[in-house]
DNA sequence: AAATAAGGACTACAGATGTAATCTATAGAT
DNA sequence: ATCTATAGATTACATCTGTAGTCCTTATTT
């Protein structure tokens, strides 16, 4: 099967199921608040997620409710992946690097996150 | 004025300009081996790619040489602070405690990457 | 019971994207 | 001088995306 491609529009709304219980078109679309969207929009881009089989969607009475299948990890990894390759020859440590030269990470959160390396691989 | 924004299959034709002289449709074509594309296709994503002004177009002879007008490092930093306001809530450190998490670089990576901040700091 | 609101199924429609094809000019090969 | 390969300008066309609108069926409110 080909991977499923979600577009950015349908990504935010999969953000709004991330850690919720299954939830009403109107309660997806009130976790929505900066997009300005109306709801049937918010209903498209629902459908079209559950056809990509990124979203599960099921009968409660007469309404749905709808839950994420993908998890924000995994679809976190796709995109750094993605840029990864792109951008990164595939190569996670040069992107790392470019990372730390430009983002703004200071010696402090570099330490943290040495720290927690050390934990994870002990 | 809006960010250009680049397609996928574009950005991989602008990748092809990267850290290159101008070059020709040929060559540029040449430099996308994997893709499989036809010629015609990889001059329709040149010419998109020159409106969108991110490619630079200069006569030469009776042909054209194109040109990088965005640098890789430009591009990428824009789909890095994507990924970070997406699935890490604007924090860059948390989206480097997932690239650790996820074991896609080894403590004597991350080593190296410190000792790098420290030369940088001082 | 009647009016209203929420939301399902289906439809709409323009602009972006992927992937070329045509038709034409010209530079290099014979 | 002619043929051929490269590539410029223009056009094509299906699919995907963003952004809803219609029309209908319940649930809920009066």
């Amino acid at each position: 099967m080909p991977p499923i491609h979600i577009s950015d529009a349908e990504q935010r709304v999969l953000a709004a199921l991330w850690g919720a219980p299954p939830l009403t078109l109107g309660e997806v679309a009130c976790r929505l608040p900066g997009e300005g969207w109306n709801v049937k929009t918010v209903k498209t881009l629902l459908s079209r997620l559950v056809e990509k089989g990124a979203v599960h969607e099921e009968a409660s009475g007469s309404r749905h409710r709808y839950s994420a299948l993908l998890r924000r990890d995994e679809v976190a990894n796709d995109r750094i992946e993605g840029l990864i390759a792109r951008f990164f020859d595939n190569r996670p440590e040069e992107m790392l690097a470019f990372f730390c030269r430009t983002k703004k990470i200071t010696r402090q959160q570099a330490q943290e996150l040495l720290a927690m390396l050390e934990e994870g691989t002990q």
